[in-house]
DNA sequence: AACGATGGTACACTATTTGAACCGATGTGA
DNA sequence: TCACATCGGTTCAAATAGTGTACCATCGTT
């Protein structure tokens, strides 16, 4: 692996609930040498992309992140667009709807909102990593994914979560085909207990799934009549955003899509 | 040079507008080899923060950034915080108004709002690169941070964009000098024609300049009046953003903004 | 069909990266 | 106060990964 993938791969530890990381605590959450690790982490500040903080001396994400996101929000409107839509069907769903792209490790998502005003809600976090096989979200992505991408994410341990999490390959390849063949991804309780979630993929130009959008519920709420609404809401606005993103919605899917919509 | 930086180096030429670069393109730019420039840019493809025109197979920010804006923004809340002082200021003065942080080649502005309903405006782009030496916001920059840091921007080439930019470093160092002694930077015209702007720097926790507020205005409608204005708003802004983000004015400073405002 | 672009690849050479050992500062408990 | 632990950071010989030349494949144009 090159020095560029490995440096950049420290860039992944930072999270919302972890945003500053020093050189020991790198150490131990990688197993890198101290030495390498001050050379990439100092490489890394010296171009902006990390920060140190003064006292404790150690770093967090930098001022140079900004102007790239600015610059890919140019290039690629995508946050804009993806919010618009969200912000319709939390708005017509009264649920928790949220987008995620693809990461290595998982899904992040982008952007949420909740425009429920119920008395439960889920709680969540922007940023925050959705593991592939635990997550509606995760599971959309992999059923559109090429096979090679799964197999990979597959290959890795698969981490258990609550007691309904499918920690086996074959588990969670039914959970892939079932969305392959439904044209939508479910998970129940597998990610947080008491949180069912849908989500389906959005498609860019060549057809490929560049993210996903997903409604969580509390599982209490979830019935029938709900489910099928959040179907309905989720497999229009892939259609939409994807055509929005001038993105092609690959034939096999847009047939089962407008199949469901006809119902 | 590591080779992490000469990586990083490549996304500073991407742009808003210039927002994806081929192989050969780069080689131009750039001037170093294809072979190992490929290797670079997939290094930076792998990881989310390229990725590649499906037709084109040019270059382009990728996802990844994406995150680590999001991450960015939780951890330090700067772009929220700039946002409510710049909108502040541009109702107030009814001209545009922008913040900028600094970058290796220059300022790089990230929130940009024009409340005027004038005739005549000027015209801006967020993400625009900023040059330290025929900028307000570059020279109010260079003048609030280490001497370092400004012999290493004066002793590269100082390009000129207008008849009245100032090419010479002496004449670059004069406009420090009045911006370190008055507080606020100004310049008349040297980026673009017809415009003059004033600026002044932020502060950090550290007492470290994190970047600038400015505000520009056409030539033509800048008067006694007006300057009096400008530099009253954005002085204040400078004490309020930088307290309101737990950074600390350096007493030389916060000494002579106080003057300012007492009048 | 030859040409000149383009993006991408292979491999010998060598310069950069690596990591164990070391340094200095800070903090802590005996 | 002293010894000890822990922190961030530095050094330098050994080894690995980076480099650039030369070459290949593809696409459009002439």
């Amino acid at each position: 692996m090159s020095t560029i993938e490995k440096a950049l791969g420290l860039l992944e530890h930072f999270s919302a609930a972890h945003p500053e990381i020093g050189l020991s605590e790198f150490r131990t959450l990688t197993g890198v040498d101290k030495g390498t690790l001050h050379r990439h982490l100092t490489a890394l500040r010296n171009c902006g992309v990390l920060e140190q903080n003064h006292s404790t001396r150690a770093y967090r994400l930098g001022p140079a992140v900004i102007r790239l996101a600015i610059v890919r929000e140019k290039t690629v409107p995508l946050a804009k667009t993806v919010k618009s839509h969200i912000d319709r069907i939390s708005d017509r769903v009264q649920e928790l709807t949220h987008a995620a792209l693809p990461e290595k490790k998982g899904m992040t998502s982008i952007y949420a909102k909740d425009a429920g005003s119920h008395g439960t809600r889920v709680s969540f976090d922007e940023a925050e990593i959705l593991p592939f096989h635990a997550t509606s979200s995760g599971i959309a992505m992999l059923a559109f994914s090429n096979e090679e991408f799964v197999q990979s994410v597959l290959s890795q341990h698969l981490e258990s979560y609550t007691a309904a999490t499918a920690t086996d390959i074959s588990d969670v390849e039914k959970l892939i085909a079932k969305a392959r063949s439904s044209g939508i991804a479910s998970v129940d309780q597998s990610y947080e207990a008491e949180v069912v979630s849908y989500a389906v993929p959005f498609f860019g130009p060549g057809g490929d799934a560049m993210g996903t959008i997903a409604i969580a519920t509390p599982a209490s709420r979830m019935d029938a009549a709900l489910a099928d609404k959040c179907i309905n809401e989720l497999v229009a606005a892939g259609q939409n955003l994807s055509h929005d993103l001038s993105g092609q919605t690959p034939p096999s899917i847009a047939a089962i899509w407008a199949k469901r919509l006809e119902n």
